[in-house]
RNA sequence: GAAGUUAGCUGGGCAAUCGCUGUGUUAUUUUUCCGUGUGAAAUCUGACAGAGAGGAAAGUCCGGGCUCCAAAGGGCAGGGUGCCAGGUAACGCCUGGGGGGUGUAAGAACCUACGGCUAGUGCAGCAGAAAGAUACCGCCUCGAUUUUUAUCGGGGUAAGGGUGAAAUGGUGCGGUAAGAGCGCACCGCGUUUACUGGUAACAGUGACGGCAAGGUAAACCCCACCUGGAGCAAGACCAAAUAGAGAAGCUGAGGCGUUGCCCGCGCUGCUUCUGGGUAGGUUGCUUGAGGCGUAUAGCGAUGUGCGUCCUAGAUGAAUGAUUGUCACAACUCAGGUUGUACAGAACCCGGCUUAUAGGCUAACUUCACCU
RNA sequence: UGGGCCGUCGCCAAGCGGUAAGGCAACAGGUUUUGAUCCUGUCAUGCGGAGGUUCGAAUCCUCCCGGCCCAG
C-alpha cells in the first residue's frame, strides 16, 4: 500500500463526524484527543479497506490560522506514513491548547503513541 | 566615514527523499449514450511536463467592478464629505500648493475634521456683580440729612480690585467731573475697498473702519457637493422536494417583493388544519482599472505609445514534512547548542489602518578627513 | 467568508457633555442567648485600550483590543 493520502481517506460529511462523535473510543494526552469508531461494514465493501481521518481544530485551541494549519499538515503527514497499520476505523483529531506552543517532533511523538493504542485496542476488539 | 531625517525595495538561499491541489499530454479501470466507430461524455488510478500564499493574504474603515432587486425611476427622510488646484473607474485615497501648528544641533523635517456662530436655536456645572447686552467693591457727580466724618437716594463710569477655561483689542500720550477708540501714534483686527502677483486657496502694498460686543458647529443647524438597496452564503443551471389532494376561514381599497416612508413598478389570491417527505451537485472562479521592460508628457500623483509575459483557485478546505548545507542572530575559550519576524488566499481590484526579525538602495541635513 | 451587536465595581446594571444612580454579593457595627430577618455604615477597587475635539469627556470623533449573535 502506498503512503498516499487522497480524498476517500478522510471524512468529509457532517453525518460521518457526528457518527464518531456519538459513540467514540478515546485516547488522549496533553496535546490531542483522539475519537475513533470502527466502520460501517456495508461501506466498506463499496471502497477499499482502511482507516479514514478527520480533523476538528477549533478556533478556540488554535487562535491563529498559521498554528491550526500547522497542526491538520502535521497530524495528515503522522497519518498518511502510517495508516498502513491501523485498522479500519473512522478518527476524529481534536486539538487541546498545548497544542500550538509545542513543537512538530513531539506532536510526531504523541501521534505514534495514539496510532499504537487505537491498533491495539481494536485488534484487542475483533478477537 | 559618522549621526540624523525622509522615501523606496526585499521578506532566507540551494540540494535530496516522501506527500497534497489544479492544469496539459498520455495510458488504464468502470459506467452511460448513439449505435457498433476501437466514436462521444463522465469517472478511477498511474506516468511525464509545468504551476502552487502575502506585503500586509489581517482589521473590514472607505471606494469601485461584478450579480440580483425595474440593467434604479420621482419626492421626503436619512447618511457622507468639507482650504485651493490636479490625478483617478472611484474614494473619506494620492500629488502639488496655501493658511495654521509642532519640533530639531540643523526652517533638514513632521502634523493638520482647515466652509459658515453677521440666518436662526441651544449650551456654559462650581465660582463670580455679570456668561450675553452686566455696576458687587471702587471712582466721579447731583440732591437730602448732617458742624465735619458719615448715611440714604438719583445719575455717570468698564481705568482698578476680585472670580473663572473664557470678562468686550494692547501700549503710550492727550482728554475728562470721573472715565471711555472719545481723539492721536505704533501694533493687532476686518464678509470694507483699490491696486499688484497667482488658474485658485491666498499673499503683499495703500486707503478706510474705529473694534461693531466674545466662545462653542467632532451642539442642533445652514450652505455647497456626493449618495437607491442588498451582497458570491449575490446570482445562474441540473436533480429531488416544497408538490398534488381534501376540509375550514378570510378578504379583492388584499398579499408578497422592491428602502425608512409616500408614489411608481413587478409578481400573485392568502391563512390554518389533515397527510406525506428531503440530498446535494455544477457554475459563478480567475485575463485583470494585470505584471515587466522601454520611450514620452508632467514639479509630481499619473497619463499615453510600443514590446513582452500568463503567474494559486481550495471547499471538513491544497500550497507540506524530514534531512543535509550555506546565510544571519544569541550563548560558548573552542568544538558546538539553540533560534530565524509579523503572519495563511476563499469573487476580484484601488486605498487606509494595524502587526512586522533582519537586510539593501537613494535623496537631503550636519560633522569629520583627503585633494 | 460576509453581515450585525456589545464592553460601566466580584455579578446584574442606570446614566449619554458638568463630582458615575440603584440592587445582589462582600466587609464592619447594632438588634438577638445564638443564627436568620431587620437597621446603620463601608466598598480609595470601576467607565476595554490609545489618541483627538472641548474650559471639562463614561458620553462626541478616529484607530485598535476583547466578547457575543446571524447566514450553508
Amino acid at each position: 500500500m502506498r503512503a498516499c493520502f487522497s480524498k476517500h481517506v478522510r471524512l468529509l460529511k457532517p453525518d460521518e463526524f457526528s457518527r464518531v462523535f456519538k459513540n467514540p473510543v478515546r485516547s488522549s494526552d496533553r496535546y490531542l484527543t483522539v475519537l475513533a469508531v470502527a466502520r460501517d461494514e456495508v461501506k466498506i465493501e463499496n471502497s477499499d479497506f482502511g482507516s479514514r481521518l478527520g480533523l476538528a481544530i477549533s478556533k478556540k485551541n488554535a487562535k491563529r490560522a498559521v498554528d491550526r494549519n500547522r497542526i491538520k499538515r502535521l497530524i495528515r503527514e503522522s497519518f498518511r506514513q502510517n495508516q498502513q497499520n491501523l485498522p479500519a476505523i473512522d478518527l476524529v483529531i481534536m486539538a487541546k491548547p498545548g497544542t500550538k506552543s509545542a513543537k512538530n517532533q513531539q506532536i510526531f511523538q504523541s501521534l505514534e503513541q495514539h496510532w499504537n493504542k487505537l491498533a491495539k485496542n481494536f485488534k484487542n476488539q475483533d478477537v
